[in-house]
Formats: structure tokens, sequence, C-alpha cells
DNA sequence: CGGAGTTTTGACTTCGATCAACGAAAGTGG
DNA sequence: CCACTTTCGTTGATCGAAGTCAAAACTCCG
């Protein structure tokens, strides 16, 4: 196989990931089919397409987007090192996103076909599919009342919050910087918030020293005070299944 | 057991449902537990709780949402007959939001722990359940999309198209009408809105003759207006899993 | 009849969108 | 090596869609 075997995967040391059994890791030996290595802003995978590959970020981050009929855009979210994508067009027979990459990205592929294979063989792992596709619609549900309940600054500071522990879970954070390679165009399609509005509101954040973010590195330097702002309970970081 | 045998049961009939095979069809029999009927206003599942209890729809709607540090509040979406309920706490542990009855309800009972019975023995019903995971996925990314990026107008307008199409397919629709027993302010907080410009949306539409929604019936007059409205592409109605 | 819940309407306010312009950095090509 | 373009971040001025406040009209029910 070409790339990183499953066995030295750099994701799997992680504690936010659950551990593989040996049998679980030779599985997932077979079922990786290669290796994706792509540019920035490479479009991996096209919504309304079919594609017959499904993917788990190795390395890099990525937008999943839909574009409506007047051409704005909705960043659905982010892809960090550890999601799956493609799962949608592997169940459902086609993209309903798009996905982009907004740096150099790394991604494990899978034949999309081998898919019911595993529900057949391994339904350990088939449940720990469902568990991310769980995981992931509860992140969704999490959005929705952020767009709908939160103003300006409170979804600005629950994206920052979250992206945060989620990357400094993926292992990514160093001397309390973590890497964030998006455009501010980026954060503002996420939220649905205009691009003036909401560079304007990170330099509000900035001003009063909750938050940094410049040259793709954040910096929170009152995560408490910003979890409050933005009315988070911290939740214990839970550890999901990797693909 | 008690209630409906899946052999009987209204909503197989329906077109929007994947036909079952003899054998699920038994497996079914055996998976389902019991009947739960609720009153309205009975909450099913509470945010936060460990429930050890899945749920079909089988008849009368409600309301999935989470509640807001500050009181507010959001509907995740909709809950209409053959909607699967409590699939988050069956994987993740605990509910992740509320879901209530907004009229009289009768449910499908399932045992949580059953769930793993299903991926080890059914991988079939296993992957239908992915299914159904990857088609409410997709869902919450358009609604994402609307409050991200629709006016008020358009939000309404798309969801009136979305729940009409629903429950039409659902075997619902009569005379062009199809009931709809929530309050405008449950269509306000899924949509982001306040009751107040909620009310006025409707009336706007409500006097250009697009749609007109009172008593719990909600009839569109120009379905093809209304979804380029709402900047929709009328997705040919998919058949899907039923649980 | 009184009270609670819901829908409707009008008056006023505000948050965030839009418009516009500029600066910095990076790439391109003659 | 320097004009030129493109991309991205920043800031100020103005406008409008939707929020908030308040109150009335209609239920439905005990």
């Amino acid at each position: 196989m070409p790339g990183t075997s499953c066995k030295n995967c750099p994701l799997r040391k992680r504690s936010m990931f659950l551990p593989f059994t040996e049998e679980e890791l030779a599985f997932m030996e077979t079922f990786k089919t290669g290796e994706l290595k792509v540019d920035p802003r490479t479009t991996i995978l096209l919504e309304g397409s079919n594609s017959p590959q499904l993917y788990t970020v190795l390395d890099g981050m990525g937008t999943r987007y839909t574009t409506l009929e007047n051409g704005k855009r909705q960043v659905i979210n982010f892809l960090f090192p550890g999601d799956f994508a493609g799962l949608q067009a592997g169940i459902m027979g086609e993209m309903k996103h798009s996905v982009e990459a907004s740096t150099h990205m790394t991604l494990c592929v899978f034949r999309r076909d081998d898919l019911w294979e595993v529900f057949r063989r391994y339904p350990e792992r088939a449940y720990d599919l469902t568990w991310i596709g769980a995981v992931e619609e509860h992140f969704l549900g999490e959005t929705i009342a952020s767009l709908g309940q939160r103003d300006a600054t409170q979804r600005i500071a629950w994206a920052l919050v979250r992206i945060y522990e989620r990357l400094k879970a993926a292992g990514l954070e160093k001397d309390g910087f973590v890497p964030l390679p998006f455009r501010q165009q980026d954060l503002a399609d996420a939220l649905g918030l205009s691009l003036v509005h909401t560079n304007k509101t990170l330099k509000a954040l900035r001003d009063i020293g909750l938050a940094q973010w410049s040259e793709g590195q954040l910096e929170l330097l009152k995560v408490e005070d910003l979890a409050s702002l933005a009315m988070i309970d911290l939740e214990r970081p839970q550890a999901r299944p990797l693909m």
C-alpha cells in the first residue's frame, strides 16, 4: 500500500481517538486503498457528484460547503485531521456538499464499494461509522443553535472555542497557539456573517484581550471568558473512533 | 407485543419508505419492545439524559430542540411519522437535545441495548441506521445553509416547502392541505427568527397568495414559486429506510 | 366570566449588511 | 527589477431587515 501504514498512523496516538485492536488494525490496512495528496484550493469532493471514494483526513485542513443558487456560500463545517468525509455519498448516492482543501492535505483513501463489506464483516467498525455520523450530527445541531440564537460576537466566540478545542485534542496546540489556516471569509461563510462584520468582531475580541487570530495562528487568551461569552458549557472532550 | 405489529405498520405502505423483507419484518417484531402513547407537550427525551430507549414515530408530530443558557430555544428540526429518535443517546451515551410531543403521539419503542445486536446480526439494518443518520445529517446541513444565507422570507418559504414535501410523502396530504400542528413560535425557533417577524412574514406570503397556514393546516398555493423564492431545487424524493 | 395561550398589528430601535476605499503582501511577467 | 494584478485584512459611513416592546383580538377551557 502506498503511503502511511495504518500501523504507523500518527493520529492513532492521539488520545482523542479510541484505540484499535490488532484485528481492526489489520483490517484497516486492507480497507485503505491509498493516499491522496492535494494542493490548497483543490476540490476533493464535488456537490452532486457520485464519488467512488471515502476519505479520512491524515493531515491538513479543509472546508465542507454548499453554494446556493444566488452564489452565496455556506461553509457547513471545517475539516480537521481525523475527520471522515464522503460517507453521505457512500450511503446516499451523491454528495450533498463540496469539500475543498484549504492547505496541503493528505487523505487516506477507501473504496466506497467496500463499505458494505465493512457492515457485513466488521460490525464494530460499522458501529464506529454510525458513531462518527452521530457525533457529526450533534455538532451540526449545535451549529444550527449558534446560527439561530447567538449574535455575531457569541457566534465567533463559539466557533473559536470549538475549533481550538478540536485542534488541541488533535495534538496541534503549541505554546498556546493552534494553526488555523483559513481566511476570515471562510469563518464568515461558516457563521452566516458578512466578511466586514466578522473582521470587526474579531478586532473587538482582540481589543478586549480574549482571542487573537492572525497569520494562520489562533491564540485564546481567556478560554473561560470566551466560553461563557459564547454560552458554551465546556464538555469533557469525548474520545471518538477514527476511520 | 403490545400495540401495532410491524406487519401491519401503516408506515410501511408508504412509498417513501423502502420495503422490508420477510426476514427483516420478523426481526423488527422482536426488536420492537412496545408502544408509547403520549399527550401533547410531553417531553419524550430530555437533553443530557441517558435514555435506555429508541423510538420511531408511528403517529403524531413533535420537535427536537436545545435550550441555551440564556433561555433561548433552538428547534433543531421537526419530528414526523417515520422519523427515528434517540440514536445519538444510543451511540454517544447521552441526548444532546430534547424531544417533545406537539400532538398526541404514538411511538414504537426499541431497547437501546439491542442496538449492538443489530449491528452484529443484521448488517442490513445497521446499514439502514447509518443511512438514516446520513439523511439527517444532510438535512441539518441544509438547515445550516438556510439560517446562514437565506433571509426571513426565503427561510420561511424553504421550511414550508420542505415540510409540505415531507408530510405529503408520508401520505398526510389531502385536498392540497397538510396537517401542521405547530405554533408560530415553534417555526420561529426553528428558523432563528422572532415570533413577530415570523408572523409578519407568513402574512406576507399569505397576501401574495403563495401559502396559507392556519388552524394547524398548511396549504401551498404555488409550490413552484415558493421553491424558486427559497432557492430550492426540488429534489426527487428519495425512498429511505424505516426503522 | 376570567384567565392563559396564541395570533396579529403598529411603533420604535438596533445589529449587522452593504458600499467604498485603502494598505500590505505575494505573485507575474516584461 | 520594477509595474501590475490579485488576494486578503482593515476601517469608516450609511442603510435596512429583523428584533424588541406593547397592546389588542381570538381562541379555548375550567
